[in-house]
DNA sequence: TATTGTTATACTCTATAACTATA
DNA sequence: TATAGTTATAGAGTATAACAATA
């Protein structure tokens, strides 16, 4: 194995491990509030998005359009986004924020990443700029 | 809300998200392979620390016992574990990595990081070096 | 009494397969 | 017949609470 080849090696098992273990956290801090982590981005992708159908969203999140599905089942509860018909084909449906899901938003976004936001503060200039970076890259990794 | 405590929400939120989807992309990586991705992060671990006990092993990858002892049961019903007994503690054990766990460890990591792997490769010189950093950065928040 | 580990139980997240309704 | 979405089902991953064994 060449020294590149090598080195990506330890790269990507180095961001596995990583990802895995940041992943781990954030989910954790879901204990004791009111929507899950994959609820809070589907809801933030929606709202960036303004109003998509079930199946868009799902390719956005990257997921099959059935978990998707009961993403949308519990926003929906929450009466965090509602369902209209789509205009012209019967098949699909269209989703969108309710004022509701906007006020929440906010409020699960700095409830919900409190704890990631004071490890991020604790870091210097220089390292959240690279993570900064880094976020971009992985997402964009990750779309593919 | 400040500038700075503005752009660092955004870094939360991105760096949330990034996480959560590539988290996604490489679980979704396991379907037809042996073992599952938490299985070989444990077996990792244990083969870069020699041997550990259960509660150790818990501890280094951040879940609480009672997971880790799921994903040992695991390890050891497919014989890439073994337990033995502590020399002076009859409540803990040892686990290590068997021969077979170790030759295991070289097929699932090169399979399991096929797809990383070439998405890394496909990046510039640059962004490669601040994926390295940004693991090192992720993996120090994530442990705290 | 404190610690280590396991068992019991439950919930989130996600997938594939099968089904329904519409195009 | 093809597409969008849902329902049914299953498995991974993880947690908390309760228990057993040992220190």
């Amino acid at each position: 194995m060449s020294d590149i080849a090598e080195r990506e090696r330890t790269l990507a098992s180095r961001l596995r491990l990583a990802v895995v273990r940041l992943n781990r956290r954030l989910r954790a801090q879901s204990s004791g509030s009111n929507i899950t982590l994959s609820q809070l981005s589907a809801l933030s992708c929606l709202h960036k998005a303004g109003a998509l159908t079930p199946g868009e969203l799902a390719a956005r999140e990257g997921v099959q359009p059935p978990s998707m599905t009961r993403v949308i089942a519990a926003l929906e509860d929450a009466g965090l986004v509602a369902r209209r018909a789509h205009p012209t084909d019967g098949r699909q449906a269209i989703v969108e924020v309710t004022d509701a899901g906007r006020t929440r938003i906010e409020e699960e976004v700095s409830a919900r990443e409190r704890w990631l936001d004071q490890q991020l503060v604790d870091l210097t200039e220089e390292e959240r700029a690279v993570l900064f970076q880094a976020a971009e890259i992985i997402d964009r990794l990750a779309s593919r």
